[in-house]
RNA sequence: GGGGCCAUAGGGUAGCCUGGUAUCCCACAGGACUGGGGGUCCUGUAACCGGCGUUCAAAUCGCCGUGGCCCCA
């Protein structure tokens, strides 16, 4: 009898769940909803993709933490960001059986934990800029329809940085920093998006604009997997965040906050996972190397063999593992191409004899390779399977963005991509093309060398401003 | 915000209408033969979401809770 299979791509939220279970990253049976568990290997992958992200970071921040509950006096203080979490916060309001004096909140993310700290930091323009970042749990009480990695009541990997400085240019400079590395981050996953100013409606609660990064996922919807938002001196003021200028003068600060959660780790799957399961990038593979010994004669002289080279590897700094079980070797390159392994290396008597391999890339191509050569061909193939994992999903995402003239055009579009309509930019006509062609406005293009010529979709005035579309995720 | 559907071993399921011994596949454990793309046979492990109610008797009927899925706004 043959093991179930993973249902196929084009039934994207089936094959979601079930690549979750099956390449062993999330377990979502936790009996609380919206709250999931990390597989050990799913796990690895969250390291190795957090650990990229630090050594993005690490030479312009700083890593801290801040405590997970947040007194609701400070929570209360700025009017528009308590708007915008309010019916999504987790109160604790017992310690034990007695009634706290003041509830506290777990953070749904940690603007108001961490700046009346940075108030006590911050008090010469030579501590700026200050520059911080976490990588921490938080908890938001979805009402809607919760995903593993996607919208979790917990979010267990929001990584989120926090930075101060002396002006308001200087903050939109950080803005446009945290977005390169944000670019940079998501070039190495091979992970393509767009960049978008979101929309007044849609900003950040508190800040002064926002700009985030959408990927197109298999089915069309896009998923915000970034965003970055400058913040002005809006919580400088309310939780007075000053400093003494050049020439003694107190003044308010300016800020930025920018943010990455696990829903990295779901674009990563969805983005380059194929009906055999999950396919990773050489940087973040738990196991970048799997070899297959060839086993029914000849057993230790073959181990022997794999042994040998796996050393050789592994010195070279590659993450191998020899899979001695006593299945089929059809039953473990399943098993293995379900894990994602980029390559794969077959050794039997057979090789063994001719002093060479057989190589597999997790693309399907195979090849045989001296012994003697294995270290430069597989890291030869490593890049090349990079690159062309970038080069599909960049080619997929291309393909899934085009201009639209009509509701009526948007709205298909809409149903299975991303639609460019022309918008004067105002609220009002923002708000009625959400409403005639059933998308979001994602916002405007960010960082895009693309110019627009067209009229409002809704008022028709000529513009140069465009609107990104699309069903969210 | 409004409406609908569902819950049986680790996963997927049959049984429920018409109340009485829980089915099959995969996985898992042990053994034998096997071995370059999901092997075969034998033996075994393992389940009715929680609470309350109806009943001689509840997986099955009713109510509440919890969890999951779908549709509409």
């Amino acid at each position: 009898m043959t093991e179930s299979k993973l249902p196929s791509k084009d039934n994207f939220s089936e094959w979601y769940h079930e690549l979750l279970k099956a390449g062993e990253i999330i377990d979502v049976r936790y009996p609380v909803k919206g709250m999931c568990v990390w597989y050990p290997f799913g796990f690895a992958v969250r390291r190795n993709v957090y650990d990229l992200m630090r050594s993005l970071l690490d030479p312009d921040h700083l890593e801290t933490q801040f405590p997970l509950l947040i007194p609701e006096t400070e929570f209360m203080k700025e009017a528009e960001h308590i708007k915008g979490f309010e019916d999504e916060v987790y109160w604790v309001t017992h310690g034990g059986t007695s009634p706290l004096d003041i509830k506290l909140a777990l953070r749904p993310t940690s603007e108001t934990a961490i700046y009346p700290i940075f108030k006590l930091w911050v008090r010469s323009h030579a501590d700026l800029p200050l520059k911080i970042y976490q990588i921490v749990n938080t908890f938001r009480y979805e009402t809607k329809h919760t995903r593993p990695l996607i919208r979790l009541r917990e979010i267990t990997s929001f990584k989120e940085a926090h930075t101060v400085h002396a002006s308001w240019e200087e903050a939109a400079e950080q803005v446009e920093a945290a977005l390169t590395i944000y670019a940079e981050f998501y070039r190495r996953l091979a992970i393509p998006f767009l960049f978008a100013r979101r929309p007044s409606w849609d900003k950040f609660p508190g800040s002064d604009y926002s700009i985030a990064l959408d990927t197109v996922m298999p089915d069309g919807r896009t998923l915000q997997i970034g965003t970055a938002h400058h913040l002005g001196t809006n919580f400088a003021t309310t939780y007075s965040i000053t400093f003494e200028d050049e020439g003694g003068e107190q003044q308010f600060a300016n800020q930025t906050c920018y943010g990455v959660s696990e829903r990295c780790i779901a674009a990563l799957i969805s983005v380059h996972g194929d009906d055999k399961g999950l396919v990773l990038p050489w940087a973040v593979a738990p196991v970048q190397v799997v070899i297959v010994p060839i086993l029914f004669k000849e057993k230790e002289a073959t181990l022997e063999v794999c042994r040998n080279i796996k050393e050789k590897l592994a010195a070279a700094g590659m993450r191998v593992v020899i899979d001695e079980g006593d299945e089929r070797p059809g039953a473990k390159f399943y098993r293995w191409e379900m894990k994602g392994v980029p390559i794969r290396i077959e050794i039997g008597p057979r090789d063994i004899k001719n002093g060479v391999a057989v190589l597999a890339r997790r693309d399907g191509k195979k090849l045989t390779v001296l012994l003697g050569e294995l270290n430069e061909t597989i890291e030869r193939v490593a890049a090349d399977l990079q690159e062309g994992m970038l080069a599909r999903a960049q080619a997929f995402l291309e393909s899934k963005v085009k201009d639209c003239e009509t509701a009526e055009e948007a709205r298909a579009q809409t149903g299975a991509g991303v639609a460019r309509v022309g918008w004067c930019g105002s609220e009002e006509c923002g708000h009625r093309i959400e409403e005639e062609v059933g998308a979001a406005v994602l916002g405007e293009p960010w960082r895009s060398e693309e110019t627009y010529q067209g009229s409002c979709l809704v008022c028709g005035a000529n513009t140069e401003k465009c609107a990104l579309l699309a069903r969210q995720y």
